[in-house]
DNA sequence: ATAGCGATCCTCT
DNA sequence: GAGGATCGCTATA
């Protein structure tokens, strides 16, 4: 039995928000994971895609809470986020494997790591571009707060962008699998 | 271990 | 026309 979040879970300051996403599970298209590593993007944050305001490809980071923005970087990867508050979000960074590990695998290719990095999860679950805007309670990608695995939840700077890069927005699960570890 | 680089393409200026 | 919220391969140490 799976526990979808209450809807105002998501209504609150991203920073809180992405480090209770942290030990929350993420289940989409025959596999799962637990979520081990985030960032937040703020509102007010020079570094997030709604900074400039409305556009075509951050609309649904203005819409409602608790469902997913997804968008391609770098032309080749897609990347998962969790949208809050009206034009904030929490990417998605890394998962701990759970469940479909052979459909992982072979959506990877065989490639390891298999979650660890926002492009790495978006591939081994199947994610896509039409799932950007989808409801994380009742959509293709669900989050389940069933057995929230809990720890030491670390900080530090966020990784890849070129601005407010010194802010410690990225948050992770003490010794769990991440994109790459954070100092301290 | 770390650094560099190409892939690839869409978004926004 | 520039520049990514990345990844994986290659080279050098």
């Amino acid at each position: 039995m799976t526990v979808a979040p209450p809807s105002d879970f998501y209504l609150r300051d991203v920073l809180s928000l992405a480090r209770d996403l942290i030990g929350v599970r993420l289940e989409g298209r025959g596999a799962s994971g637990v979520i081990v590593e985030t960032e937040a993007y703020r509102a007010d944050d020079p570094a997030s895609h709604s900074f400039n305001g409305l556009t075509p490809r951050n609309r649904s980071m203005f819409g409602p809470a608790g469902r997913a923005y997804v968008y391609r970087a770098y032309g080749v990867h897609l990347c998962l986020n969790v949208v809050g508050r009206p034009g904030e979000a929490v990417l998605i960074r890394a998962l701990a494997p759970v469940e479909g590990l052979d459909l992982m695998a072979k959506r990877r290719s065989g490639r390891l790591p298999l979650c660890a990095g926002p492009g790495r999860l978006c591939e081994s679950l199947g994610v896509s571009l039409d799932d950007d805007g989808t409801d994380f309670a009742t959509g293709p990608l669900r989050l389940c707060l069933t057995e929230k695995t809990t720890g030491a939840v670390l900080c530090g700077p966020r990784i890849g962008i070129s601005r407010a890069k010194e802010l410690p927005w990225r948050f992770g699960l003490a010794g769990a699998p991440l994109s790459r570890k954070i100092p301290g």
